[in-house]
DNA sequence: ACCGGAAATCAACAATCGTTTACATGGGGT
DNA sequence: ACCCCATGTAAACGATTGTTGATTTCCGGT
């Protein structure tokens, strides 16, 4: 028994995950989707150098080799979830938004409530360095731009001198969230924090509406 | 070139770490302290599969055998990185704590600020999965004692029939602090957030005092 | 009905992982 | 000074990883 116990695998040792769409025939961009949402499910909970492409393979029910041929690599394919997710946080953002109660809600909404259950772990993927320099710039710039829309969806003004204030602000809201997911995803904990859709008006409605108000109101000197 | 780009590595494509104690001469203890010490920033940072074992040891300076050696195997040296960063966070929380502000300057010098480089990393060690069922379950409850210490520390009772609502507001609490720390340590958003000690006045400082305040005061209905 | 080509599988590769065994080395007690 | 055991090193193993080339299977147009 030279390596009998090879190594703890990060997490997917509990984590069995299977296709959720039938891939009745053989049609390439249906399989393609297929590995590109259960990449992201893999790569958000467990990160990437965890995630083996033999799992989403197995995960959707097709064969390793269609992972390379589609996406050219595995960083080919985490590219690939990256630019989804991108692009659904845009479309998701790009509606009017109307006061400061609509910015909180959908926060909540969107982020920790999650419609759809794949929802919160995009902010995961988001959060995942994967170590490719190209794709970590991507996430990185990705971030930044969601936390400047998050301060502008506030209605504060991105050319005032205290536009940094704002910012740190965004900043907190946005590792609020993150937190609350990871503590959610990563961990066990699960329970309290993820509450239901009146936490508008509960204790996470109290920090992001103190987090998104006028900094000009109760800020520092 | 058959697996010419192998793997990105998750992180440590820019990361090197050295050691920052000279092992002089051949000691046990001073060794298997600083296999230790690098073994933490690794986990923290990496997380648990992305390290490798040799990484570690090339961090000392020393040979790979000796992790094995020291502590059984990889695993056994992610569990006595645990168990020092619950040693520690259980020393720095037992003293006692006087009044609400005292609590906020604590999370936030202890956790964001770090007086120690290391001290942030010891709660991103927390979040952390390993994936071997031991060291997740040592994880999870100390993760748990841990945000119903600060439930507690807040002044909080703990047996009144709002329990539930204290605790999520102990999770929120700790969650930002988690999400604060990951912003800053995995991805490459670091600045504005991180701040310096007059946070207290900041906005993080609001947060927090409206997460720990009297939850009787604003909450909801 | 049939064949062309895309879609998918199989089998093997080089590299790297954690781990182990055998060997070298240095320092402290007598 | 000498030995001896703990401390550290070197080299190799089996398993798993990402990747690839050859092969098979199935759908669609003629």
């Amino acid at each position: 028994m030279a390596n009998g116990m090879q190594a703890p695998s990060e997490s997917p040792g509990t984590g069995e995950q299977q296709a959720d769409e039938v891939r009745s025939g053989r049609d390439a961009t249906v399989t393609r989707r297929a590995l590109v949402r259960a990449a992201r499910r893999r790569f958000a909970t467990d990160g990437y150098r965890a995630t083996t492409v033999r799992q989403i393979a197995s995960d959707v029910g097709v064969n390793v080799a269609l992972i390379n041929r589609y996406f050219g690599s595995k960083e080919g394919l985490f590219e690939a979830c990256m630019n989804r997710t991108v692009d659904e946080l845009d479309t998701a953002n790009r509606a009017p938004v109307v006061g400061i109660d609509d910015v909180i809600g959908r926060l909540i909404t969107h982020v920790v409530e999650s419609p759809n259950a794949d929802d919160p772990l995009q902010l995961l993927l988001l959060l995942r360095s994967s170590g490719d320099e190209n794709a970590d710039r991507i996430r990185r710039r990705t971030l930044e731009s969601f936390t400047r829309r998050l301060a502008g969806a506030a209605g504060w003004s991105t050319g005032d001198p205290g536009t940094e204030h704002l910012l740190v602000r965004a900043q907190i809201a946005m590792a609020t969230m993150l937190g609350l997911v990871m503590l959610r995803t990563s961990t066990g904990v699960q329970p309290a924090a993820s509450a239901t859709s009146d936490d508008l008006t509960g204790p996470l409605g109290e920090v992001f509406r103190v987090l998104l108000a006028d900094p000009g109101s109760a800020s520092r000197a």
